[in-house]
DNA sequence: GAAAATAATTTTGTATGCAATTTATCTGAG
DNA sequence: CTCAGATAAATTGCATACAAAATTATTTTC
């Protein structure tokens, strides 16, 4: 096996669709904060980072902006996107909205193997949080997040809160918590739980939306 | 001036941002239904259509499949989104919660200014509803909606709301109405206005979101 | 020395060519 | 006649080349 091919396979990337491998790249590098907000695009820099010709990296360019994780301006390239605060609460209310759908929507056709999974991640949440454990804890809701989103059985939404979610993605998974919000959090998990339980979608809509609304509060407050 | 040149005038395109225009002009031609759900888009036959080369038309590709009006397929071109049953009706239950939303956001930032507005807007739709002139209806609504989503004051709102709307564009403003389901509509948009004079929130949301769900029903019916 | 104008460089945007994959057509065995 | 396999055509994907715009560097002028 020649040299060239086993750089291939570590550096990665199926030849075959450059494109969005290269968009799947890009993506993580934003999410990561490699790129951070703002960064501009090199086409000629990214190119020989990722060993690829400019056409399959203007075309991942392409598929991330209609994304809305950069932004392109006319003969100037491309920027990652840049949310200001107003954007970022204004991201945070539509997602509190969403989740509180996808709450009332799991709560209809939820199975009992997917609540079983849910309560097995909720004690996952209450060990992250004994730990003072804050990337498990995160770790955990997000995948107690996708079970939900699983559960409401409507692909359109679980499409639109993970496009908005990726956004805002490093604000909402690296912020801090005080002890003290940390604490009603979870207490709020433990309520959702019982709403699921007993399959009272209009109260777990209302309660995602006042956790996702505590949770914008605590954000805003930190970044101002 | 050469003959050419007229002719590049007249289909018109800027030169400049040939991806840009070659991708509005793409989505022009998929809300209009010129080319169809599960349409196949040749490169070749689309280049020679809109007089540019294969990269721009490529970039385009990209931009509107992040925006998911169409779908790419490995090695296999692109198509425009097809859209099954299912994804309608989830698209709707989605885009009703986002009324709602903005109708509730809405009544806490709205002008005096935007309320007339909104109030004009009314009026010319009762005179739509009484010419029954179902696209004049659907056009006042249309605008009725652009200025609550403004009103909201939240443009990840109406940038999501957008995103969905465009992809059942076809579908929900080329429906038919039964005289009875266009009269209670009517009436809901008159209970809706109520609503927004007196900046009652919760209950324009709900209005609002009973209204989606109406039009859902209605046009689930009719799509089986 | 600072501001304006000009030239050089860099960067972006589009067109075209080649390779690889897919699709359509043809051929022959059963 | 049908269908599997082979071959040809068409289509897609990527790399490169050229053109236009923007940015930077340099020179000129006051």
């Amino acid at each position: 096996m020649p040299p060239e091919i086993i750089a291939d396979t570590v550096t990665s990337i199926d030849r075959s669709a450059l494109h969005a491998a290269v968009a799947a790249s890009l993506k993580a590098m934003i999410i990561e904060g490699a790129l951070p907000p703002g960064a501009r695009l090199n086409e000629r820099v990214l190119c020989e980072q990722l060993d690829v010709s400019r056409t399959p990296l203007r075309e991942a360019f392409k598929l991330l902006a209609g994304a809305g994780l950069i932004e392109l301006q006319q003969n100037r390239g491309a920027v990652v996107a840049r949310l200001a605060l107003d954007d970022i609460e204004a991201t945070f209310t539509v997602i509190a909205s969403l989740e509180g759908l996808t709450g009332e929507l799991a709560t209809q056709h939820i199975t009992e193997a997917e609540l079983s999974e849910i309560r097995a991640l909720q004690f996952e949440m209450l060990a992250s949080h004994a730990r003072r454990d804050l990337p498990g804890y995160f770790s955990a809701n997000m995948r107690i997040h996708a079970c939900l989103s699983t559960a409401a059985r409507n692909p359109v939404l679980s499409e639109t809160f993970e496009r908005l979610n990726t956004r805002i993605f490093a604000t909402r998974y690296r912020s801090n918590l005080t002890p003290e919000r940390w604490d009603q959090a979870v207490a709020e998990h433990a309520d959702m739980l019982k709403c699921l339980e007993v399959r009272d979608g209009k109260k777990l809509r209302l309660l995602l939306e006042t956790h996702l609304h505590n949770k914008r509060a605590t954000i805003m407050a930190e970044l101002r």
